[in-house]
DNA sequence: GGCTAATATGATACCGATACCATCAACAAG
DNA sequence: CTTGTTGATGGTATCGGTATCATATTAGCC
């Protein structure tokens, strides 16, 4: 690999002039210009980017830390990340967390060793801890899809609480009184709020919500099934879901399919997130749609221009609306 | 930021001294092993990549460049890179080249002065040119799900060939005469093995191929769309279609809803890929279904061998099988 | 002509680590 | 007692760039 010693060599200059025609940086006349531009172009000269970080102190470099990437939704919000980034000249280092602090902390670790110029982050678990110990490092960090109350952070989000409370103005329109949650970990903003919207909605409408139809796992296919099991078999028989995400629906109409309750004919189904629109062949759920392709734009927008200096001096919040997407699975008349 | 030199101060050695307990090589006494340990916590000091790397020549950083993360196949592959790079202290880049080769070439170069120090890439569009400027620069490179023919390169790929075959052979027992092949591009392995997997399936039954049953786009829900209502328009009208990766199926249920065309009643469907279980809620699709985590992980764990000098000298070619799941999709009867 | 500013280039130090070689003590082997 | 080996540590050069300052030439202007 030939270093830029060898192209000021070739080009009978110095190291730094070569440094100077590269980055287009001070003083340089047309000649020399192309005689440099020639002897790399001979050389097959690539600039070694450790060295030149080691000594400006940047690397272009983002990293984008999730839960799982498995996840469509997270899926499209890294294609946004991605996109944003590469206009910018900036490349994505991805790491999944599966929610585990754990992960996060050794990842986190690993990444600021690397130099890494800031840090797209969807905080794992419930614990803040991660999130408070970058901003107080002074590294720059969007938080994605969840809240971080009490630090000081940037955050890009969807309105969890309003688009839950939508689908439950939607359920109760159709005469649905009997609504059960099936929700992810408390403690996790996007599971709370959306809880949050669903009471909110509820008590506007003058109902209560009786014990044991806030039901609460995890964001996975699995806690979906399991749930939707233990609401069926709740005292008050639910006549309508509320899905926390896409997992969760998915599982519950798994479990749906096995009981042999038909959607929307004997139970009506709505959920969070919408599943993608190239994989989906029988469009079917009514989903509160978040904007995730935007959502990993923006934040990484607001990322870059932080980076720049560009960004007001105070942590933001961009909550974006989520999309009441009506298909045929909310249906069912009372 | 502390450096090196800041904790070698701090607990009176010499830095080269702190290199060694950090990195568990040389001589060290056990007391002088605690003070640096020591000042190590008390300064909270993180070594810098950047600088390691520099001098010892290795990133711990593979690249992962594929067309598209959006597709839930991709995203599958892409965790299991991940997971296994993690277990060895591998952080990866990923880049989505939109099958461009354009893009494919930049991401390269950038990536290449980062010093990744090893390629995971699913080649874009047709052209080999990206993979053999790799293979011949000495970049350690494992190409993932196409072939390169004429490239001394490590290869992890699905049995295209045999997956079309079967998925023929299947349509072929129930009385099928007429299929369809929807399929991408030619010169895109993928593509081809697909097609050349359905001819052999029709020349062993001694069936001709007519003219225009095979169609070709490329691997989009666009494509899907767009190529089963040209089949459908063909003098033979197909009484099958097999669909060459999951977002041409999805295309093509697509257009069969919108056509009023029963799958399976009036037509069978079967494709290659599965959809992701955690988001299928009605299965229905009859598919090939290609083990993208397990090539992931066998692409990264062959990368890695061969970083460590542990895999043989010849190019090896993983080829994995297809797994057929029969659901509905096929079961129109002659 | 003399002075200032703009242009063009180079020398040197440095970013933060590690490779390599040197040094020295303690102790075993011959 | 000399030689050699192991253990422990330090000094120096180096990885491949860029920041900074210095130097030299040319141009512009009064």
């Amino acid at each position: 690999m030939p270093t830029i010693h060898d192209v000021a060599r070739l080009a009978g200059v110095a190291p730094m002039t070569v440094s100077r025609v590269i980055n287009r940086s001070g003083y340089f006349s047309q000649e020399t210009r192309a005689r440099v531009e020639r002897a790399i172009a001979d050389l097959g000269y690539e600039p070694n980017s450790l060295a030149r970080s080691l000594r400006s102190k940047r690397t272009q470099t983002l990293a984008l830390v999730l839960t799982d990437i498995t996840n469509p939704f997270f899926t499209t919000l890294a294609r946004g990340v991605e996109d944003t980034a590469r206009l910018a000249g900036f490349t994505v280092i991805f790491c999944n967390t599966d929610e585990s602090g754990q992960k996060e902390a050794e990842y986190l670790k690993l990444l600021l060793q690397k130099q890494v110029d800031g840090f797209l982050l969807v905080p794992a678990g419930s614990s803040p801890d991660a999130v408070r110990a970058l901003v107080q490092h002074g590294t720059p960090v969007v938080v994605l899809d969840r809240r971080v109350p009490g630090v000081p952070v940037d955050v890009v989000r969807g309105d969890s609480e309003d688009g839950a409370y939508q689908l439950t103005r939607l359920l109760h329109s159709l005469g649905h009184r009997q609504i059960a949650v099936l929700s992810g970990p408390s403690g996790v903003s996007t599971a709370d709020d959306r809880v949050a919207g669903f009471c909110r909605a509820m008590a506007e409408a003058g109902l209560d919500v009786p014990e044991g139809t806030i039901l609460r796992g995890d964001f996975t296919q699995e806690s979906g099934y399991q749930l939707t099991r233990q609401a069926l078999a709740l005292p008050l028989q639910p006549t309508a879901l509320l899905a926390a995400n896409n997992f969760i629906t998915s599982g519950a109409m798994k479990a749906l399919q096995e009981l042999d309750v038909d959607v929307p004919g004997d139970l009506a189904l709505v959920g969070f997130d919408d599943f993608p629109p190239s994989m989906v062949t029988f469009p079917f759920f009514t989903v509160a749609s978040q904007p995730a392709y935007e959502m990993g734009q923006r934040a990484t927008q607001l990322l870059l221009d932080r980076l720049q200096g560009n960004a007001p001096a105070d942590p933001q919040e961009i909550v974006l609306p989520t999309n009441l997407i009506l298909r045929r699975s909310h249906l069912k008349h009372i």
